[in-house]
DNA sequence: TTTCGAACAGAACATATGTGCCGGGCAGGC
DNA sequence: GCCTGCCCGGCACATATGTTCTGTTCGAAA
């Protein structure tokens, strides 16, 4: 457990990560002398060389506070993004949620995210899905899927489309065949939807799907 | 899109964003100053001030380099937390993994995940599914698992169990059967295992499935 | 026009904060 | 004992950094 680390070195790392995710800026010097009883500024300064020799942390010279807090093994720590969860979805019979416009404030909870889970992406919404109607797409009642904002797509993708006549959203693979649209849920007790073109508006490809047991 | 919000105050949004995500800790006024090209630090605290009153941000008063960013709803940004990703978990043919021994060092790999995903557990890894043995769980070929480690589980319950005599790990359901346990795969084209309870240790129970597409 | 407040410029000021220097205790090797 | 390196205490110092004060500019309202 000591990772070759002193007591002190142990608690102060242990203290780094207390401090940032209540402040969520990095401590001063100071700061760390008096969280963990020690008697002197050169004493931490010491430390958080040692600690930035064997990569636990990394620091900015002559800059207050730039103590950046690394993975174990090396990475840099990421932020998370917020995602705006527009609402909910039901495939099974579609409930309306608000089209693409993605102005701060029109939505009213957000998500957080990591960027590995957005893929870095920007253009990024959710649903919490309600009903089993993607059922065999491993989608399941309750689930939060990531929708990247797109209003094209291709064949055989799962997308969040628009009817425009029903006004509704609904959850559905994609297919074009020949002037129609057919959207295909993915539970087999279910028929598609056949629709025209113009009635059809792609919202969201799905990215990602996050389920909490 | 403005949101009230002047075109400076938009501007400084933007750079505490970028700054933050490229260096881990928050600007200087004067970072911020140069940053946005603006003449002058008390234009920055003003602008900060309007932020600071619209829940754009928080500031604390006489430290260096406070401000934290707030989501669109005023709530705390979350960092991560990074959990290590002990391997992969095949419950077709299963393979070995290393036992709970969570000492940093002892695994290769990490992903970040959000506090909101981890439910604020610390006792927390993660394995990638290989194969379709809980497809009727809907955890599919190449999703990850998120286990919270422990002993002790419940009848019914998606556990990681190791199995002394075979000296593997592998991803089932968990149930007491008078003297022995049936360990349900997932997949209805597959048997359950039936072995002695002195054969069989928990390692952790399924609390989250993530899946990218 | 005058008034007034929002937004901005520029600079001085107070303090927050990282760094360097000097010295001391302490264990290990010769 | 004597030296050496590691770790620590204490403190001064330079500068990084937030705050504040005094004006200025500009546009809308009276």
């Amino acid at each position: 457990m000591t990772d070759g680390l002193s007591e002190k070195q142990q608690g102060i790392l242990q203290f780094l990560e207390d401090f940032i995710a209540e402040h969520d800026y990095p401590p001063s010097i100071r700061d760390i002398q008096h969280g963990c009883d020690i008697s002197s500024t050169s004493v931490v300064d010491y430390n958080l060389k040692r600690l930035e020799e064997r990569g636990f942390i990394r620091r900015d010279r002559e800059v207050s506070r730039a103590i950046e807090l690394l993975t174990p093994h090396g990475e840099r720590r990421r932020r998370t993004v917020p995602v705006p969860l527009l609402g909910k979805i039901a495939a099974g019979s579609p409930i309306p949620t608000p089209p693409d416009t993605l102005t701060p404030g029109a939505y009213d909870e957000t998500i957080e995210l990591t960027e590995e889970q957005t893929g870095g992406r920007t253009n990024i919404f959710a649903l919490r899905v309600e009903g089993t109607s993607m059922i065999d797409a491993l989608i399941n009642d309750g689930d939060i899927v990531v929708l990247e904002a797109t209003h094209s797509c291709d064949d055989g993708e799962m997308v969040a489309v628009w009817l425009r006549d029903e006004n509704e959203t609904t959850l559905k693979k994609f297919f074009h065949e020949g002037e129609r649209i057919r959207l295909q849920p993915m539970n087999a007790t279910m028929g598609p939807i056949y629709t025209r073109a113009a009635n059809v508006e792609v919202q969201g490809r799905v990215v990602t799907a996050i389920r909490s047991l």
